[in-house]
DNA sequence: ATGTTTTTATAAATTAATAATAATTGAATT
DNA sequence: AATTCAATTATTATTAATTTATAAAAACAT
């Protein structure tokens, strides 16, 4: 959470719901966004990070369990909490759900006080949850300094170590042009002595991991990374 | 309990006491699945850990006594509290029960507000329980670090004390990778000297006792839990 | 005396650096 | 504009260096 309001995304198709819940959480202090279907969700998601997601399983075209996977692909809404909004007997789909990756579940019909309750408990969870990690999130990158992992659309790569601090190096700024004398210093030591082709086969290999247009060659200077 | 809402899983052959139950725990604030055999019970049991099971001994062909003891062999369900519903008569299963684990036990025809304190009485018991002991559960490993015990699917498994710690630490954040240095720090201390291979050798006695994939080597940094 | 911890030596695996060549860029010149 | 050319960066294969795994034995402790 960048500030203090609560960032909600409510998805459903039936605007009588919709409206239900926007009044009740709006009442209590969140700041609530609404979408009537899957696609819109997805855009409203990416207009605005959400903090959390109350999502309806049940929708035409694109159904929440579809809806849930695309965000989870993408680093950016790691720390979103996602929950799902379901009628009481579809049981079969829990299953699903939390195969995708959601938090939990709330089912219809929807009781205004058990459903702010159990969101304060999800909040509470995510703010635990995002304290004690230390994740860079670049684009649709996400860079565990923790476990040192990479993590792009859902999928986790693995870099060498100097790969890693290399990129890291990138990531702590991104945009800014990183001269080559930096980079030395910075991820091998002043001391260190290295021939002057040594960054440019670790570059080449972070491109061949994470794509060619992540990091941009200045000509002269150095290497940076594409915002 | 990871947040304040209490997950209960009623396990019964019969749709209409499923029912009749989830309605009345859902209209008290509990988080409700339900499983009408024995199978559905451990798959719902794996989807979401409960804090509550509620369990019908007479089920066809995965009875109650199995299901409770299959989930007692597990580390992940220890702390779980385990009812049975039972019948008044059939109290030679009484015996059959507490040998297995169970925790309570709750006669048919079940009468709601019966049922709603003795729950209330058990999470009771529950918080009790799991404040008074210190287990940290992962995957199915539960590391008693009162007792200086592990134990991984039922079975007892001892570890030397430097295993025992090492093991800790690396359990004390599961997937962050604990460099070299921390290791040392943090299992030797600052001022005791060791040899460079003494870690691997540590590592190598703890794979052998918990399984080759449990902890993962980061060449160049050092070792994670895989979570 | 038995289990635990550390060391040693060697093998295996992974990562990093280099060197040689190719490709690209941007300015200077036509 | 098009061409040339020198400087810079990209690429690939190869070699070197580093790091970890393993087994066995020695040292330590209970």
């Amino acid at each position: 959470m960048q500030t203090d309001v609560v960032h909600v995304l409510i998805v459903d198709d039936e605007p009588d719901i919709l409206e239900f819940m926007r009044y009740n959480l709006e009442k209590e202090g969140y700041s609530v966004q609404v979408a009537s279907s899957g696609t819109e969700a997805l855009k409203r998601a990416k207009e605005r990070l959400p903090d959390l997601v109350l999502l309806d399983v049940m929708m035409p075209e694109m159904d929440g369990i579809e809806v849930c996977s695309e965000l989870r692909a993408n680093a950016r809404y790691q720390s979103t909490v996602i929950a799902f909004l379901t009628a009481r007997n579809e049981d079969f789909t829990q299953i699903a759900g939390f195969d995708v990756g959601a938090d939990d579940y709330i089912t219809k019909p929807i009781k205004p006080r058990l459903l702010l309750s159990r969101i304060k408990a999800l909040m509470r969870r995510k703010v635990e949850k995002v304290a004690d990690t230390n994740v860079r999130y670049i684009g649709d990158m996400a860079i565990d300094q923790e476990k040192y992992q990479l993590h792009i659309n859902g999928e986790n790569i693995n870099l060498a170590r100097k790969e890693f601090e290399l990129l890291n190096l990138l990531a702590s700024k991104p945009g800014k042009v990183f001269a080559r004398q930096e980079i030395f210093n910075k991820v091998w030591g002043f001391d260190v002595v290295i021939g002057d082709r040594t960054i440019d086969v670790h570059i080449r290999k972070l491109r061949e991991k994470i794509g060619l247009n992540a990091i941009r060659t200045i000509k002269g200077i150095g290497y940076k990374l594409d915002v």
